[in-house]
DNA sequence: AACTATTTATAAGA
DNA sequence: TTCTTATAAATAGTT
């Protein structure tokens, strides 16, 4: 898929290996999410990386897929498959993004929408044309109203992250709108 | 990837959805044992079927990856009451937000630039439309974007609520914990 | 289950 | 490292 056409074996130079390990872990972890939205499954991933770190994937969590795995499915090992603790804050939080997210891919058609009468090449009257400016303008406040939100969200973030109110303006300057 | 481009999203047709599930899976499973070979990864899959039905994939094996998993992330079923001790990652995703956040802000500069043109009233050679057009699918394209990235900043929460994550996010890549 | 027209992933290169 | 780009690989719709 690349340049050239590789063999699968191990990558010798370990530094190639390294990028290789990263590219394709992405890739993997992408290709796990689509599978996951398109069929409505649960997965859950687990990597190892060459230098030993753990990179994990999972929807809706790597912890709920593998409780139910090793439910139905009983492991030697002595793993008390319990689920995970109670995380009311982010719980919340993806509420919010799940919302977000909803509204971006409702843009997102409308824009397409939008986009036909542009590939008519046939907008030649000025009632059309102000029709055109005005789907461009609702894209436009589309874009703003999901700036707004994620704002919001990243907001709703940085005081789960401190439970006792404390908004800190270090990072970078956020501007309220 | 196929004669058509489809937006990720529920397949509504079960009996496509069934066909693309089996489809994907088996990509994903091909994907992770390149993956283990080439960098000499562990990896594990556990994937449950809309049907419900368990699918898994592991290299050495998903009970040893497991394992390994659970081992050096001591299961937090009963927690100490702090919602987030993690605080590594809740910095990358609040990096990763901000990120984010600037991309948007970008994409609606420019989309104010490109309205400037639709002001003018006075669209009418063919040339002007299809540069028109092309400023429209930049948007577009910046659009899907961004999308894609506020999913995968989404996913990081998720795995937020788990002590022990690595997922990074945008095609730039970062470094964690 | 095969077959391709296309889209997507990615190996090298910059 | 991050961004291109030429090419290999995956896959959506079809047969």
């Amino acid at each position: 898929m690349g340049r050239r056409k590789i063999e699968i074996e191990i990558v010798k130079d370990p530094n190639t290996r390294q990028v290789t390990f990263s590219k394709r872990r992405t890739g993997l972890f992408k290709k796990a999410n689509e599978l996951s939205i398109l069929c409505g499954a649960e997965v859950a991933i687990v990597v190892f990386s060459p230098g030993n770190k753990p990179y994990s994937f999972g929807h809706p969590g790597v912890d709920v897929v593998a409780a139910k795995y090793l439910q139905q499915d009983p492991e030697p090992s002595d793993s008390q498959g319990e689920p995970f603790s109670d995380a009311s804050n982010m719980d919340n939080l993806n509420l919010e993004l799940a919302e977000v997210l909803a509204e971006i891919r409702e843009g997102e058609k409308q824009a397409k929408t939008y986009d036909e009468i542009l590939k008519q090449n046939d907008v030649t009257t000025l009632s059309e044309l102000e029709e055109l400016r005005d789907s461009y303008k609702g894209l436009q406040d589309w874009v703003k109203l999901c700036l707004s939100d994620i704002e919001i969200s990243e907001y709703m973030m940085l005081l789960a992250k401190e439970p006792v109110v404390g908004v800190k303006a270090t990072k970078k300057n956020r501007r309220r709108n």
